[in-house]
DNA sequence: CCTAGCAGAGAAAGCGCTTACCGATCAGGC
DNA sequence: GCCTGATCGGTAAGCGCTTTCTCTGCTAGG
């Protein structure tokens, strides 16, 4: 007990032997696979195999067959809710298809972000999705392509979520559309000086909807003047000293809008800090609708965007172009996700 | 482009033949083995490697050397914060010793785990965590002991969370200790009618907590009669209707403690729209502090625990444990975390 | 009754990698 | 100058599985 005896797991070979027949009719047994074997001896086989509580080495079958049953998830903060439950979809969607999920966290950075991609083609991965990826414009870029069209070139497919990042498949959000309606949606509720906190610029996401926020704004007439934009790191804390930041420029605004919820709570905790109610003196809206907002107080009006399916999406997008190679139009073809403003107490009318 | 030309990745014998060595030496250059390689031998070896954008065949190397780089974390639900912030924790070690996280989801359903756990094996893992192990006292109980046992038995290493689980290693929460130090903190402010609002049975972790709490009430002379006890199932969801439930119940009741975060946040939602303010009319306790609970209206009074360290800690106590077989005393050697209660506005002093 | 034809089991050749083991080369000791 | 013993490439035997190909044993048509 205190020395592992550590025999290894049964193989196939064992469960031939036990069932009295050849490995291959044992292999072909356990696999419903395309050669037929006599209905008694794929019984007596598969009572071998739970009788020895064999399973196969997914390795060893892999590399036999030459393609694996994994698909590698990168995100940039896995404890932040927006990836989690993108995860949730994926690992939900994955594991109806039998696939294994693997995640990797790159916690925002550019570099990491590439090793761990190198990393993970280790893996030899059937699809590879990367979300909140950080290498738009960054000194990685090309590299971090170069990865992945050539693992593309050896069979892979990769799926990027919400970024548009061109050869490659992308679950769409249009953070652009969202963002403008939003914009639209709380000028019409009477806010006029708007600032934004937007995240780091090579975040490609962070910038549409940033743009697209502008462009609503613009629409109804109302500016956004450069100084009224603030970059933080998309986390809670960036909100906060965001804001902090903002209200220490004296400037006067009704209306702080944050690319996304959590650095929106974080908008909130400052406001709330300085002795500023939220909803009453300065509304506040986010992006996203990660549960949270709904539970705050005021709640956070917000853009929704239904993550799991976002996730489940990219998923059936990559292997599902696998299945069918040919059904599919371009690879980068936009598969439409619908957004929804919510308005909440957070931006009452003014 | 639209047929996938697909040649497959390079493999080790094209980068000896690209650098002019045998097999062997390519393989000895690649992974610092325990064999020395002439320098020169190395360099091209690496260069050639580089040149072919090899990267070695996990699989491969898994099958080869009958070892793999790979650990298993199956939670119940990937979306709820507590999970996925040790979800954090598990890849952030792991991916400081190289190994590669595989996250199963196993809804809270003892079947699916076992299930889960099943399939899992199929990837010979190094290690398997199970966080929010649903099978205790469940139908499966045996059935999942005998696979982890047989799981360990060939080599594998299991580690549980929270739940104490006999003879396999655990990270032991003292969930009994935490919320008996709760219950005093709560009984020292004032309350006198409690009710507890917890998980399914089932769930060592709920129990434990249950009992804890109970145990701290006694010690102050609080009474916690069966009937304010209610069943619910760890989401908001469950903690709201189990607050709706109580409310209709007609009970008078100063305090509600829900044995985790979120539904502590259920049970805020729903006072809050039967017209109670929480706070002020009725106190309410959660466990676990996610980071939500600091940021609703009144932050909740919560246990603290450091849930990326518990993490962290579980594969530590797995892998660490592999490293120096003889160092470790008894495998369910309980590492002790540090819980700190932390009461906040929820539960003003009455 | 003979031969063609078809199941379907088993032998064996890999998949990409590691790792004994072998053997050539070279340095040093007597 | 010959022998011993390191040192370090290369050869080849696996790891556990899939899959092609061979070959046996039938059934059925003429």
């Amino acid at each position: 007990m205190s020395a592992p005896a550590s025999k290894s797991p049964a193989t196939l070979h064992d469960v031939a032997r036990e069932a009295g027949v050849s490995l291959a009719t044992a292999s072909r047994s356990l696999n419903g696979s395309t050669r037929k074997v006599n209905e008694a001896y794929r019984q007596r086989v598969v009572e071998a195999a739970q009788r020895l509580g064999y399973t196969t080495n997914l390795f060893a079958q892999a590399v036999a067959k030459g393609s694996t049953t994994t698909v590698a998830l990168l995100v940039a903060d896995i404890a932040d809710p927006y990836f989690s439950s993108i995860a949730a979809g994926v690992i939900d969607a994955a594991s109806e298809e039998g696939l294994v999920v693997t995640i990797a966290v790159t916690g925002r950075n550019a570099q990491r972000e590439l090793d761990t991609v190198r990393a993970l083609r280790g893996q030899r991965p059937r699809v590879m999705i990367l979300a909140g990826s950080r290498t738009t414009g960054s000194a990685f870029e090309d590299q971090l392509r170069g990865e992945l069209t050539s693992f593309e070139d050896t069979g892979g497919k990769v799926a990027f979520i919400s970024q548009d990042a061109a050869p490659f498949a992308t679950v769409l959000l249009d953070n652009r559309g969202g963002a403008r309606d939003l914009a639209v949606a709380l000028a019409s509720l009477g806010y006029r000086d708007v600032a934004v906190i937007t995240g780091p610029p090579e975040i490609r996401t962070a910038e549409e909807r940033l743009e697209g926020f502008a462009a609503g704004l613009a629409e109804c007439g109302i500016p956004l003047p450069a100084d009224r934009i603030i970059h933080a790191d998309f986390t809670r804390d960036g909100g906060y000293r965001g804001t902090q930041e903002l209200l220490a420029s004296g400037a006067s605004v009704d209306l702080v809008f944050a690319v996304n919820d959590v650095m929106a709570v974080g908008v909130v905790s400052a406001l709330r800090e300085a002795g500023i109610v939220p909803g009453q003196g300065i509304g506040v809206a986010g992006y996203d609708d990660i549960p949270t907002v709904r539970d705050i107080t005021p709640a956070l009006t917000t853009v929704r965007i239904p993550l799991e399916d976002v996730g489940r999406r990219a998923l059936q997008l990559a292997t599902g172009s696998v299945h069918d190679a040919g059904a599919a139009p371009a690879p980068g073809e936009p598969a439409p996700i619908r957004t929804e403003t919510i308005i909440r107490g957070s931006t009452p009318r003014r």
